[in-house]
DNA sequence: CCTCAATATGATAATCGTTCTCGGATTGAA
DNA sequence: TTCAATCCGAGAACGATTATCATATTGAGG
């Protein structure tokens, strides 16, 4: 056989461009919001977004983040922030820093830490007006 | 009109029944393992199960949790914990302590907390050694 | 205790984000 | 340049949650 290690990974330009279009967002987007954005460059297949982006999880350079709304949000590693979530009205927003700045390595025996993600829940101010 | 203020709730067997069932589970649950334990005893229908679970966390009494796999799962408030998610194998576990015991009351202008959620990515013990 | 308008329930269909399939296209080590 | 390992794309399939709607229940008022 000609290779034989396995499990190497390829360069394709669809990852390099998932990648750079979730860096020029401002906070974390969903899978289709993604794809929307690159197919008005070039024509990119939707399972091919979700492809790049569970291998972008798996390596680190990205976190999901759930808002509650059923959709998985995507966002840089590097760029780690929280978010507010509404539970009335299911808007969120992200907020300016993180709310565990130092998590230990080791929470539990054996387990690697390689990030987090905290949504803060609660209602916004427009929702507490109109339930007041 | 006989009653006019409107937005009143309910009392029924079938509420009482789910706040019951998930007091008694040691972790979070789904909506469907949920249904599954409650028909053991009684019949009960599935959209049920699902408009109780909002409506107590529109009320601040469960709190839903994500782990990923796309189930949203529900623990008391007043048990809250957080969790340990394995980016490879999807598998998770509660941890002991809040790793967000004092959470500001106010992040955001105008915003009203009333709970967290915290979910801590990384790889479990199996995973690491199949990975290495 | 009755009444009955407001609510809740349950069986089922519909939704919709995500994953799977599979034939064809790419990648890159040798 | 070769070619096996990988990846891609279009569409079908999947599955958790939500919407429908006819029927049943609740509970304040009388
Ligand atoms: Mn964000
Ligand atoms: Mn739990
Ligand atoms: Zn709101
Ligand atoms: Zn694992």
């Amino acid at each position: 056989m000609r290779g034989h290690v396995g499990a190497r990974r390829r360069n394709t330009w669809q990852r390099a461009a998932v990648l750079q279009a979730i860096s020029q967002a401002p906070c974390h987007i969903t899978a289709e919001e993604l794809h929307d954005r690159l197919r008005r460059t070039r024509p990119i297949g939707l399972a091919t977004v979700y492809r790049a982006l569970d291998a972008f999880v798996r390596d680190g350079v990205l976190e999901p983040a759930h808002v509650g709304d059923g959709k998985v949000r995507y966002g840089l590693a590097a760029r780690h922030h929280d978010h507010l979530v509404c539970l009335h009205c299911g808007a969120w927003e992200a907020l300016k820093a993180c709310l565990v700045p130092r998590l230990p390595r080791r929470l539990a025996p054996g387990f690697k830490v390689t990030g987090h993600q905290v949504e803060v829940y609660g209602y916004c101010a427009r929702c507490q007006a109109a339930t007041a």
